[in-house]
DNA sequence: GTTCCATGTTAACAATTAATTTACACAAAA
DNA sequence: TTTTGTGTAAATTAATTGTTAACATGGAAC
């Protein structure tokens, strides 16, 4: 199967430099995207859902901080990689940057090989990704299928709403495994949002409940594990 | 426990550099290892198996360059994080430096605060928990794997709560090595938490119970080992 | 636009389990 | 014998999780 090709996001209020990336970065088999200022960057994001967000520091309507503060505030974006692009080379402002949650920095005048290199380091990264992220698992005798959102227990349909189904899902992933409640926090919630502490207990409680069956075991002070 | 720290080996033939960003990254909670050239940064990280190299670019012996295609061709470090350290800010040193595999680069003169908080960056994008820490003990025909948090003797498992295991697991670490008591203490309990005297002994005590078998031997006035 | 409902979150409290201390018995070393 | 350190059981305290109900929110149905 061919690969779908890495979606990248760029912001600019120059059309220049939206154009010299994109025309670089497409060559490179990218598919690009842009917007003119910082609301239209987390509009166009919610959208295209991009792997990767380019944005400019100064902008109108929004800066790329801002930008870049609500899109880590959202947990479709905690993982999305983002690069600042920027004038300022000054130290203070790139450590702030880093520290909003970027990946990397690069300051104007870029030079689009440059740029080019680093956006590909850092997919050379993440690829380690999973991209069987919506395929079916089949636990002994349960099914938890991503595709249509449903859970089969011998062949009987199961319903959950997201949160449980998302749950359940990252734990039945790894069946056996201890997921700690960090780890759960951070895959399913994000980074950065904070829930407080019975959140998980309860959607643990409800896919109990929904299910009939014990699957998930405590692992008291540790977290939860999947368990049939 | 105290999780592990994440080791960082430098790589620079400026004494007063090495000093600096050691002291620096320490500060910030890290393990540091220093290596004089670029013969000697190939030997330390085999040795130390560090999570992060960063390399000067020009060194005596062998370049940063060089050292990083070995290591780079080595299994072993293929995923390891490296970060080049350079004079050159020129565009195509910075170019080939990326395409060999580093995953950043930072010009000099180098800010501390910019370093470490690039580090910082690679570190939260990579998500690569120290796999030590979890990766399953085994010892005859007993295995502690904490990444399911079991105790499997003869394929038998059996629960352990959260403080015994660690406590079994530290000692099984390393079969045979005495832990004197202060050593368990400062890494089960943290070397700020102090709890009465006879809290090891309990717990000890309770492992003992429920393994059903004498696996950790008492040092009278030392501490205790592992031992089947 | 309003109402209704499903979902997600929080708060309060109960229940459970784990961690620590206490008290004392026992063993080895001085 | 005295001292010191350790093992054990029971009692106590602390920490964590389970449960329920209430509230908030957003979308669907009306």
């Amino acid at each position: 199967m061919e690969p779908t090709p890495r979606r990248i996001l760029i912001a600019d209020d120059e059309p220049d430099i939206l154009e010299i990336i994109s025309y670089n970065l497409n060559r490179e088999g990218y598919e690009t995207f842009t917007a003119k200022n910082g609301v239209e960057a987390v509009e166009r994001a919610k959208v295209v859902n991009p792997d990767l967000i380019i944005l400019d520091v100064m902008m109108p309507k929004k800066t790329g901080m801002e930008a870049c503060q609500i899109l880590r505030g959202m947990p479709q974006f905690q993982n999305t990689l983002i690069i600042f692009l920027t004038a300022m080379s000054d130290e203070t402002s790139q450590i702030r940057g880093l520290e909003l949650g970027a990946d990397d920095y690069v300051s104007k005048p870029i030079s689009t090989k440059v740029l080019v290199s680093r956006v590909n380091a850092l997919f050379r990264r993440i690829n380690t990704k999973n991209e069987d992220d919506d395929k079916a698992l089949t636990i002994e005798n349960m099914v938890i299928d991503p595709s249509r959102f449903v859970v089969k227990i011998d062949d009987v349909e199961i319903p959950l709403a997201k949160k449980e189904f998302e749950l359940l899902h990252l734990l039945g992933s790894k069946p056996g495994r201890v997921f700690l409640r960090t780890e759960i926090l951070s895959q399913i919630w994000g980074k950065e949002v904070i829930v407080g502490d019975r959140t998980i207990d309860v959607h643990i409680r409800k896919i109990r409940q929904k299910l009939g069956i014990d699957c998930i075991t405590t692992v008291k002070g540790v977290g939860y594990k999947f368990e049939l």
